[in-house]
DNA sequence: CAATAAAAATGAGTTATACTCAATTTTTGG
DNA sequence: CCAAAAATTGAGTATAACTCATTTTTATTG
């Protein structure tokens, strides 16, 4: 407030204030409903704008969909943000970053599960990748310093860990949220498991990874290659003769 | 038409023969537009029924997708257990189901794209949780006789394990589509980096042995079991071309 | 084979709802 | 205060899922 509230908000400031306003309601009234059961007459009333004017803040209602989420990735990467104390080790960052998302997906999977609504019409949307993108960014910052620090060993693939971790932990939620009793002990297990798990495969002590290719490797993954090549080929030839 | 020559089909019969028609046509228009994209008009069109015929079949459109995932996963299920050889030994085994459904979610991500659009909040739906449990006790199964075995350590948690698999591959299945080339390296590396990591995490001696475990007694190993497969495969076509 | 009942199929009509657009109101700058 | 631009409105339209009274097909029985 203070001086300022006597100036009148400019035209720009006010739509972006009733866009809010929307954008809120719409999230309340999806989470509450399913995205097929908000009728844009509903949300149009509970915010106090007619039915017509929706269509002048979004294109379409998958349109206003998008934005909800896209906002709603916004607040969890900032989140992630906070999550992580600044000084920390990396792979302490990491194991808080892993607490905060499996956290996160748990309390919002009713959401998240919202967001593949947004996959059904074949064409347009889908969550922006770089939304997502915005978010995993957080785990390859850390990676990297972890590399950097020689926590972690340099041939370390860092997609590879982040599919990994991300992958493990949503699946970790769906199962934990399939039990009646979603215990932090479970919680607690994965997250722990997962980062002992990376720190076997890539800390910088653990001998002979996959991707470091000592020779040895190197003719292990030559010889599973040679192998799928003939195996491949021998299908092909019982589909022939069949 | 003749009579004699071919039984006619009982009234049961050709209902399920019309439903199966209806689910085939169903899965290529969703495949192809997106739920969405299907108007019941065009499928009943293709089909050759009235559009109300598809409503004595299934209740409602999301029901009749739903079918069609059913059918979907009660194939892959399928295709899961035929892609693991009976005999072979139970890291074996799990190697191969890695491989199979990395495969698989990246033929069909389309599809299961289109599987998760399914999850609408609100009322009924979700894709039966035991489709997919008939699915993922494939992977159960072989984790449970690789403990019996001693090949993984008696303590080992299997949901922890299981979804460490599939989120994993999940994930890696979306980074390796991603990328302008779905190349078959990359899918052996996630395979191979995420089956050594069991091993690491999980293996009966992990501690010990996974840096001291000879690599060439592994590639032997391995070399034999392939020289085996070869040889049965072999004896068989001999068999069937004389 | 005809008569009859049961089952299945039909498609015109109903309903629900996302979206449009001509008309109206509000805001802004001169 | 005026006029132009911007924003808002809600009645009306379009579309597509779904219903149901009627018709057609199939099985059954004497």
């Amino acid at each position: 407030m203070g001086r300022a509230s006597a100036r009148p908000l400019t035209r720009r400031e006010k739509v972006e204030r009733k866009e809010k306003a929307l954008l809120s309601a719409a999230r309340a009234l999806f989470l509450e409903r399913g995205y097929d059961g908000v009728r844009t007459a509903d949300l149009a009333k509970r915010v106090q704008i007619s039915e017509g004017s929706i269509y002048s803040y979004f294109k379409n209602k998958s349109e206003l969909m998008q934005g909800v989420v896209v906002d709603f990735w916004r607040e969890i990467a900032e989140g992630a943000h906070a999550a992580i104390a600044a000084g920390d080790p990396p792979m302490e960052q990491l194991h808080d970053l892993a607490v905060y998302h499996l956290a996160t997906v748990i309390d919002n999977f009713d959401f998240l599960d919202l967001t593949f609504s947004l996959r059904r019409a074949g064409e347009d949307i889908i969550v922006s990748r770089d939304d997502v993108r915005t978010y995993t960014s957080v785990f390859d910052e850390i990676m990297n310093r972890a590399i950097d620090r020689g926590d972690l060993a340099s041939g370390t693939v860092i997609w590879l860990v982040r599919d990994t971790f991300y992958g493990t932990l949503e699946y970790s939620a769906r199962t934990i949220l399939g039990r009646s009793t979603k215990s932090s002990t479970d919680m607690n297990l994965v997250v722990d498991n997962l980062l002992e798990q990376i720190r076997r495969m890539y800390g910088a002590n653990a001998q002979s990874q996959v991707n470091s290719q000592s020779p040895n490797e190197a003719i292990t993954q030559r010889l599973e290659r040679i192998a799928e090549t003939f195996e491949v080929t021998i299908e092909q030839f019982k589909r022939q003769n069949s």
